[in-house]
DNA sequence: ATAATACCTAAAGCTGACTTCAAGTCAAGG
DNA sequence: CCTTGACTTGAAGTCAGCTTTAGGTATTAT
């Protein structure tokens, strides 16, 4: 007997991942839902496209774009021989974000550096004193953010030119 | 004595942080270096400036937009009373890219699972066997990942709608 | 049958962040 | 003086990722 998979329509997907219509159809018409079912024109949303839209969701915030999204998919139609090609990608994907991550956090250390910054700006109603810190005479946690922020912080960072002019 | 402040040229600038003289020229169009000093037209960037494009690299990551880092560099010539707001501003941005951190290790566990997906797709030569443990029957590790990938890794996630259907 | 509502398409429009272009100015060397 | 190379400008062009518009079709309720 023939399992009946739960079907969808645009406006019910849309609401489901809170994405516009709009933005489904365009994802459509960039060939994301390869194959994608549809009844007297109209489209059906099936577990297929749904999973789709989670990887999608994904994809994108790994700051992969929509043609190489699209790549994607079309690989994923042409069977076990594309199996090393879509590693590969999720691979690089994984190379990218941890590099991603990595920047973010260096933000983070700007961020909180800037935050102690004002606090301490605000708490002595001017930035005269924590300005005569820099660079090299902070508190010794807020030294660390600093000198992660401004690329100072890694073990092997590059040897520099000359620092005494 | 005046001390004599070391200023670049564009160009210098431009190799310094690896950015097209172009993208200088647009931020400074921006108003991203508020009275940056001139000599017969040509811009002289100084340490205000340097540290000002340290802080636009970390406030672009931090996923402000050009006009409002512009509107932040404003508040930087305004003095003491704007300190609030310039601390304010820095909390968000932390918010922002504490959440931002949190999306990417979900990604993160996504590509992982997705990397196992294939690994074993390959060692098998189909993806029968993998896809049939889907959506619960994973290793447990890898169930990890799945879940938290998929939202079910919280601890307080929201009740979900009678899942007995 | 008709009205309301949700769906459809193709094409044009929008936004942000640059980038390129055309035309001109400035500083240093021969 | 004249060239060379780096600087200047304003305006137009580009790109990704949607979003909007205009005109039409399909489904459901009355």
């Amino acid at each position: 007997m023939e399992e009946e998979a739960a079907m969808y329509t645009i406006g019910q997907i849309s609401e489901m991942f809170s994405l516009p219509v709009s933005t489904l159809r365009y994802y459509d018409k960039e060939g994301l839902f390869p194959d994608m079912e549809r009844r007297s024109g109209i489209r059906r949303f099936g577990e297929k496209e749904i999973e789709a839209l989670r990887l999608i969701e994904c994809l994108k915030l790994s700051g992969l774009e929509i043609r190489e999204i699209k790549q994607f998919m079309q690989w994923c139609t042409e069977g076990s021989a594309t199996y090393g090609l879509r590693r590969q990608m999720f691979e690089r994907r994984r190379g990218a974000v941890e590099e991603e991550i990595r920047r973010l956090q260096r933000t983070l250390d700007m961020l909180n550096f800037k935050c102690w910054y004002y606090d301490t700006a605000i708490a002595d109603g001017s930035e005269a004193r924590v300005k005569g810190m820099l660079p090299d005479k902070l508190p010794p946690e807020i030294q660390t953010l600093y000198d992660r922020a401004h690329g100072r912080g890694d073990a092997d960072a590059a040897p520099e030119e000359g620092s005494g002019g």
